[in-house]
DNA sequence: CCTTTTGTTCATTTTTTTTTGAACAACTTA
DNA sequence: TAAGTTGTTCAAAAAAAAATGAACAAAAGG
């Protein structure tokens, strides 16, 4: 069985009043489920970790849950809960519901993939694309000016640059295409 | 300026007999054009940048390069650039040419889009989503053992399972499509 | 005001990843 | 066999990334 992911374990004490109840342990096993699953999808997809279990936890329950309850279900600080929260706000992966009588924001999961691919593009992707650009132009710029090459060296570097500025070409293409397919 | 990445600075001494002849001051310019565009993309993929910088200097080359000739124009460990080939001939980034005349392996960039792509998916996406199917399945088994689930409750996680299940769908179909798109 | 609740910030600590470099193996050559 | 190349391995160091938690702000209640 693969390491679970950190959940806290439900302190003994009965509620406090005024204390939101403590996740049963039936529960946790799913939650754990759920967790598991997207703390495997942050790896992969190079995020930090605790995005993928808080990601995970609100994924897991079937309301909308308050800070408070996500520190409560993962064994991890209010500082990683409130950057996670921020960084999963800036992605588009959750967003805020309103809960009647509680004054708290309460976040559930954005569910469309469109929605979860596109803020990863947006974030991880294309602000390097852009950059790339200018980048390629430079170096082609450097070789025109060929200074210290052979005739048939330059050649092979400019057929290089042009390999890249379609690689270029092709990945900005692609990317719009791909959100709209992932609709 | 952003950064350039880390040259040798070419030795003063004349070459010793023998000895490779040292990158002329105007070809740095180009390889460090080349580099920092790899650099970059090597930080947007979440590989080392020594693997960026290897790859760089080789796709900058017009021939191939041996172990040694990467070892003097970049200012990294013998270490690193033993393991930085090792992981860009398992990913597919690099092949070996035959140089008459010279007993040791030489390295030239794979330029193939597709064949790069191919080797980060499999890599870093592929293992993920087979995995992720059997993770997908548990979880689907822990909500209909449902204990401590209401109904309603039951039948929200259901559907979040069955989002993933197509989300997971669309990425296996898509993956391959992809990779014959940048052919 | 004063206190409580709720959450954010950010300097430190912890953890993970990457790089280094000395020891070593494999092969050539003398 | 000795001596020189060429490259690999891996324990340790360095660097980078992530998590912590105490101090702090903001808003509400009293």
């Amino acid at each position: 069985m693969p390491a679970s992911p950190s959940l806290s374990q439900s302190s003994a004490a009965p509620s406090a009043p005024g204390t939101v109840a403590a996740t049963p342990p039936e529960l946790a096993a799913v939650q754990a489920q759920f967790i598991a699953l997207f703390v495997a999808a942050a790896e992969m997809l190079g995020v930090p970790r605790s995005l993928g279990e808080i990601y995970g936890v609100i994924y897991a329950s079937p309301r909308p849950l308050s800070f408070q309850d996500i520190v409560d279900r993962l064994a991890i600080s209010k500082g990683s809960v409130s950057q996670g929260l921020r960084m999963l706000k800036n992605l588009g992966a959750i967003r805020t519901a309103y809960v009647p009588g509680d004054r708290r924001d309460h976040f559930e999961p954005e569910t469309e993939l469109r929605t979860l691919v596109g803020g990863l593009l947006r974030d991880r992707i294309n602000p390097h694309l852009e950059q790339g650009r200018q980048r390629l132009d430079r170096v082609g710029a450097e070789i025109a000016a060929g200074k210290g090459l052979s005739k048939a060296e330059a050649a092979v570097l400019r057929a290089r640059v042009q390999k890249l500025e379609n690689w270029r070409r092709k990945g900005a293409t692609l990317l719009p295409i791909l959100t709209r397919v992932l609709s």
